[in-house]
DNA sequence: CGGACGTCGGTGACAAAGTCACGCAAGAGG
DNA sequence: CCTCTTGCGTGACTTTGTCACCGACGTCCG
C-alpha cells in the first residue's frame, strides 16, 4: 500500500476473474488508465442525484444496492462484494433514467475507475473482460429475480431469518435495529418488531438494544428452508 | 413473404437499431449466419426446461416475461416488443442458473435466431450492436426495479388501474379472466375479483365474463396516478 | 333436449402484513 | 442528574392474501 492514490495497489488487474487472464500489454494499459479510489463507510457510490459516468470495480470493501420508495420505505436489492463483480451495472445502466436505487457503502470501500472509453475498447477487445462483464450482469438479474420472487411470495418471517443468519455469516449476533431489518426487507418497522419478539419468545433469538443475538442457528436455518 | 422460413424477410437487418447502423458487410454475414423460426402464439419461447443457446431477435410479435412461484403463482415481469430490443437477457443470462422464470409467446411470433458465436464476433466488432445490447439490458433492469417497487410498496387497486390501462392501449375493452390479471400483478384471484367488484360499483369498469370494459378511462388513469 | 363437465367468478371467514398513533425506555451529551 | 434522541413495544385498524365452497355460464355430446 502506497501513498499516493493513483497508483497505490500493486496490479489490481490480478484481482478481477476479467482481467486477471488478459495479455500483460493490455493490462499494463489499464493500470495506466484507471485511477484508484478509496470512499469511507457510508459514501453514496451512486444514487439519483450522483450518477457516475466512468465505470467502478470494486477492488476492495462492500457496496449495497438499495431503492427507496416514494413512502420513504427502502429494499435491499443485492450487495457487490470486492472482486466479485463491478458496480456498473446499476450504475452506469440507470444513468439515464435515473431511478430511485442508490448504492451506499457498507465498508470502506477501494475501487477502480475505469474511464468508459477504455471500458468500450476493452469490451471489444478481450473476451475474457466481455464475459466477465455479461456475468455480473447475469449475476444482478437473478438478485433481482430473487428479490421478486421473495417480495411477491414470500413470508417475512421466513424472509427475516434468511437475511438474519446471512447478516450474521459466522458470527452470533448482529449489530441492527429493528429499523435496519425493516429496510433490508422492504418492510415495516413495527412488523419487524413483532416477527423478532415470536421468535425471542421461541428461543430463536436474544435482543438487546441495536442488537440481535441468534441463539439458535438451526431452528432458523430450519424456518428459512420451509420456503 | 417467401416460403422457406430461412430467408424469409427482406432484410431484418434493417429492424433494430443495433444492426440498422452496420456495414453493409457485416449485414450481409449476419443474413447469412441467422435463421428465421417462428412460433405460434402460447409457445414457451424460454423457460426452465427448455434453455436456449442461441441469441434471440424479435422481429415480430411480442414476448411476455414471468415468473412463478412454487406455490404456482405467477408474476409478468415484463414484456420484449418487436424491434424494440433483444430476448437474449433474461433466455441467455439464466442459462446457467435456470430460474423459474420463463418467455411465453402472447401473439404469433417471427424471429431472427443467432448462433453465440456470431453474437460474440457481433458484439466484439461492432460499436452500435454492443450499445444496442447494452440498452436492452438496461431497459430490463430498469423493468424489474419497477416490478419490485411495485410489489413492495405498491397498492393493488392502483397496480391493477395501471395495468388495466396498459393491456387495454386504445381499445375500451379487454378480454382477460381475473386469474389473468392475478397473474399479471403476482396476486390472488379473489383480489382481483374483489377490487374489480369495487370499480364496478364505483363505475370504472363493467364487467362480463372473461371481459372486462373500461368505462371511466380518466377516473382510471386518475387512480394509477394516485401512487 | 338435457345432462355432465370445465372454466369463471362471487363470497364469507380467517390469517398475514402494513399503517397509524401512541408512549416508554435506554443511552448520549451536557 | 436532566434532557434529548433514538430504538422499541403495543393496540386498533386497514389492506392483502388464503381457504373452502358454491353457483353461473358455456360447451360438448349422448
Amino acid at each position: 500500500m502506497s501513498a499516493d492514490g493513483t497508483t497505490g495497489i500493486a496490479d489490481w488487474t490480478e484481482r478481477f476473474k476479467g482481467t486477471r487472464a488478459l495479455p500483460r500489454a493490455v493490462r499494463d494499459r489499464l493500470i495506466r488508465a484507471a485511477r484508484i479510489v478509496r470512499l469511507e463507510k457510508g459514501t453514496q457510490v451512486f444514487g439519483p442525484d450522483n450518477v457516475p459516468d466512468r465505470l467502478f470495480f470494486l477492488y476492495d470493501g462492500r457496496i449495497r444496492v438499495s431503492q427507496t420508495s416514494e413512502g420513504g420505505r427502502e429494499i435491499v436489492l443485492y450487495r457487490v462484494e470486492a472482486g466479485d463483480s463491478c458496480v456498473l451495472t446499476t450504475a452506469c445502466m440507470l444513468a439515464e433514467e435515473a431511478y430511485n436505487a442508490e448504492g451506499i457503502a457498507e465498508t470502506d470501500v477501494t475501487a477502480v475507475v475505469l474511464p468508459k472509453p477504455e471500458f468500450d475498447r476493452l469490451v471489444a477487445e478481450a473476451e475474457p473482460f466481455r464475459k466477465f462483464v455479461f456475468d455480473a450482469y447475469s449475476r444482478r438479474l437473478i438478485d433481482m429475480l430473487r428479490v421478486v420472487d421473495d417480495v411477491a411470495f414470500g413470508r417475512i418471517d421466513v424472509r427475516l431469518a434468511e437475511r438474519l443468519l446471512a447478516l450474521a455469516g459466522d458470527m452470533k449476533e448482529i449489530a441492527a435495529t429493528h429499523q435496519d431489518l425493516a429496510s433490508e426487507l422492504g418492510t415495516a418497522r413495527e412488523v419487524i418488531s413483532r416477527v423478532l419478539a415470536d421468535f425471542q419468545k421461541r428461543g430463536l433469538v436474544q435482543q438487546s438494544r441495536g442488537r440481535i443475538a441468534l441463539v439458535d442457528k438451526s431452528a432458523l436455518r430450519a424456518l428459512a428452508e420451509s420456503a
